[in-house]
DNA sequence: CTCACCAAGTTGTATATACAGGCTAGTACA
DNA sequence: TGTACTAGCCTGTATATACAACTTGGTGAG
């Protein structure tokens, strides 16, 4: 018998589930401590537990006076950990959605061959992709997967399932390398991310191995205007929420 | 006039203290919330709630029933690459030299305040350099340094020695924070980094803390066409509070 | 000697209460 | 009209108290 998850955690999951559900937007108002006493039948210390990990971790952002809203932290990602495109905008509160553009075994050549440590020729899955946030293309994802890891990459629907969340369920990632570009894109990839002529893009590139061998490469890119990458070596004892999120706040509220 | 650090505060302030002193070291045992209570005279929950967060934030290691310990702090050392521009480049076999464009002391406004977690108008540093690879600008550091972290910043000699080497020596730079974007810069920085005007720059702003405050705030601009990042992923270890560290303790304990 | 049990100490959680300080909207007053 | 002030809500912190669960060491019964 497993034992009842404690009272504050229970609100938190309850709060993290309405804010990924979209039930509770970025900048949308959390309930507060006493309403939350009122409707869950906690003491205030109780809550306020919960509303402060949650505010510690970054979920909410608490302003003395006036209430605890969700946070809109932009479009960000890990930098140091390799992230779920899908997971990640989902954690936002926001909905994903992706289009597929290409699906197709091709045989390697110059830069893939040689980023998968294969022979030219040997046969890879050519995947293009375009993630969404709330219908707004965030992600341009160009990949290559060595057919013979992953044999029925071409039959998957990958409108359904993130080509990052289907490899990681064939074999356990162990290692990866990313190399991080601002570049001009080409107006094919402008076009692809629905971007304005003189907006940059941020492009990842990734190369990751299992069972010792590399085997996918992917580019990633980005609209720089909405999107960012964050690397944390999470100081501790300060909250997450950082000056630009307030700000971002004071903007929405008028 | 400041206000004073809350009682939980100080006492996770002077516990870490202890632990970067030396005078407590790994598997030590840390004071119980019964002995803080008595010696510091504050509640149980006021010690409960700065050793727990000493506890969610790696310090220290809580065994329901036995007692609170020092964490072994090893892993967290590894955390912090340092990102020094100069050995950077001297790792590429180039030259590095630098210019500096301002050195002066001001008043923290608006967005360096907060970053810095102080008021406006306590006393920063603002340092402008462009950092050059063989003569080409590779990187604009645009720095505010907390004035009273590095009194002698405004004479140091920035062009022998960079900030984030002279400020790694004045203490030990505990804990980071970055965002990378990609941006369109505007006339200015274009002019530092000798860039075309369509070319997009990188931009790294990071934040740094030692002794669990935010000492400075740089926003590091480097010319898209010449300039990228680069990472390693390897998987996480077991998780801070797991089983290896208990097992530690246990062989200690012998 | 061995095992069961218990007492003391520890952390984990929950509650009620209190006061300080920030923020806002509305009201009273000039 | 405009300004100053206040009531009410909110978060932030601190304390006292209570009970539960876990660990350890000792004690007593078998």
């Amino acid at each position: 018998m497993i034992p009842p998850k404690p009272r504050y955690q229970q609100l938190k999951d309850l709060i993290i589930e309405r804010i990924s559900s979209g039930e509770l937007r970025p900048s949308d108002r959390v309930p507060s401590e006493n309403e939350l006493v009122e409707s869950m039948s906690v003491s205030r210390m109780t809550a306020n537990r919960a509303l402060r990990e949650l505010n510690d971790e970054g979920y909410v952002e608490r302003i003395a006076g006036r209430g605890t809203y969700v946070s809109d932290l932009r479009a960000r990602s890990h930098l140091l950990e390799v992230h779920n495109i899908a997971d990640e905008i989902a954690l936002r509160g926001h909905l994903h959605s992706s289009r597929t553009i290409r699906q197709s075994l091709q045989k390697a050549r110059g830069e893939v061959a040689k980023a998968l440590h294969v022979e030219q020729g040997t046969e890879v899955v050519h995947l293009l992709l375009v993630h969404l946030e709330n219908g707004l293309p965030i992600q341009l994802e160009d990949r290559h997967v060595l057919a013979s890891f992953a044999p029925d990459c071409l039959d998957q629907d990958f409108e359904s399932i993130t080509p990052s969340a289907y490899l990681t369920g064939i074999a356990p990632l162990q290692e990866a390398e990313q190399v991080v570009r601002a570049s001009s894109p080409n107006a094919a990839v402008r076009n692809y991310l629905q971007t304005a002529d003189d907006e940059p893009t941020l492009v990842v590139i990734r190369r990751t191995w299992s069972r010792g061998c590399p085997v996918t490469f992917a580019r990633l890119h980005h609209p720089g205007g909405r999107y960012e990458l964050t690397g944390h070596y999470t100081p501790p004892g300060t909250p997450r929420s950082a000056s630009a999120d307030v700000v971002q706040l004071e903007k929405l509220r008028q």
